[in-house]
DNA sequence: TGTACATCAGTGAACGCGCGTTCACTGATGTAC
DNA sequence: TGTACATCAGTGAACGCGCGTTCACTGATGTAC
């Protein structure tokens, strides 16, 4: 459990049941881990903590609302750590704080590979993820446009790299543009970056999904290389 | 099923087994469509065909074998289809080639998105892929090499937008050299040519997957962008 | 501070379901002579 | 060509399993007066 946002609960009993809760999820993470997101089951959950199953049910009202507290939980770990790790960073080192971004992604992938596939692997069958999911996912992209429009105002980036886009392609990003503006991250950087960061996640499920076997021995090496390939994208380099 | 490599059989009997076989594949196919990998069920296919579910362990051994038989398909057809889109452009196009491959694995994984999930998605928990899907997983970025190795010759490549490769990262891709050797597709190109290639996978897994909800709605548009843009990471424009 | 009642956590049994896999069996199809 | 036997496809019942969810229940904890 990772939301210390929460307001502080007062008494006995609320406390009780927000520990209760946070131990649940705590166990179903574990169980994720273990068997995958298709297989997570709220018996298993429950035997885990020594409960009977149906007492789960005073807390998660189903199975699929347990997933979306562990998609959540997922999306709000990782975001806090690359949030942290981007942070650290020298404001005007840009390419080292897209590595440092990178570097997170991927280090929180390898420390939780069935997360990373709840996030970015397949969709669980029967499962639709409801709206609270949609801001917690935004966290890591947000860090990212945080680059990028940095990238843009310091005059850095090489435009002849990257050359323009064309009208049709700025239409296409119109949705993006009620969260990002125009004059925030111009359209070329942000066509660039959105292939970047596709090329990040790609990157890092090719390594945790096993498409790299027989091709790349040293991921890491390989993968430091592959972060200032792709941030050429946004004419960084 | 696709492999009209194997041999014709002889006897009526073996001929009705490989039919059935077929049948199985496809009601499977069918079946993955609906429900997904993760959930796919033996009794199911078995009902879809209308036989008892012990009747079908006489063509297939377990769940497991009848997954591979699936990987394996899902691979042979995007192969087939990547192949042939790519091979009826103009040798000397070589974005052109590219392009093609890279709509037609997109335009694959539209048309089939249970089947890329199967292949570029999560891995099946408690699945262990074997031997028999190793070649027909490379056939599509055998074609990406054919296309690199060519550009390499045709000395159109600007190797002074991608830059060198570090010994060490040359090192981390000892294994693929095994299949391409050096010499037929050198180590910055090979680097920027995985790069891209992941990139692709990613870019399409974000349309699948649903992580460009409110992001991006012309997703035709822009991932034909995209792929301009990917393929720079060789040098190629 | 003490009692009466309401709220809530957790129990245990049960429902109905679908799964993978095995097994003894029956007929039909092939093969050897 | 005709018979005797071996092979194989498909049946139907069964095994043991785990799942999500519901429900009536018991005690313990909180609240109002």
């Amino acid at each position: 459990m990772v939301n210390s946002s929460q307001p502080v609960h007062r008494t006995a009993r609320e406390r009780a049941r927000a520990e209760i809760t946070g131990e649940i999820v705590d166990a179903a993470r574990r169980q994720l881990a273990i068997v995958g997101a298709a297989a997570l089951s709220l018996r298993a959950v429950a035997r885990d903590l020594g409960m009977v199953s149906s007492a789960v049910y005073r807390y998660v009202p189903s199975r699929d609302v347990l997933l979306t507290l562990l998609i959540v939980d997922a999306y709000d770990v990782l975001g806090a750590e690359v949030e942290a790790a981007e942070a650290a960073i020298d404001r005007a080192d840009l390419l080292g704080r897209w590595i440092a971004t990178g570097t997170a992604v991927r280090g929180w992938g390898l420390a939780h590979p069935h997360d990373w596939a709840l996030i970015f692997g397949s969709p669980v069958p029967g499962y639709a993820a409801p709206q609270d999911t949609i801001r917690p996912a935004t966290r890591v992209p947000e860090v990212l446009c945080g680059i990028f429009a940095d990238a843009v105002t310091s005059g850095r980036l090489d435009t002849a790299l990257v050359g323009d886009v064309s009208a049709a392609v700025g239409r296409a990003m119109e949705p993006v543009r009620t969260v990002v503006p125009r004059d925030r991250v111009p359209d070329p950087v942000m066509a660039g970056g959105l292939t970047a960061w596709a090329g990040l996640v790609g990157a890092v499920s090719f390594e945790l999904f096993g498409h790299l076997h027989n091709v790349i021995d040293d991921h890491e090496t390989f993968f430091a290389e592959e972060l200032r390939r792709l941030i050429t994208l946004i004419g960084l380099r």
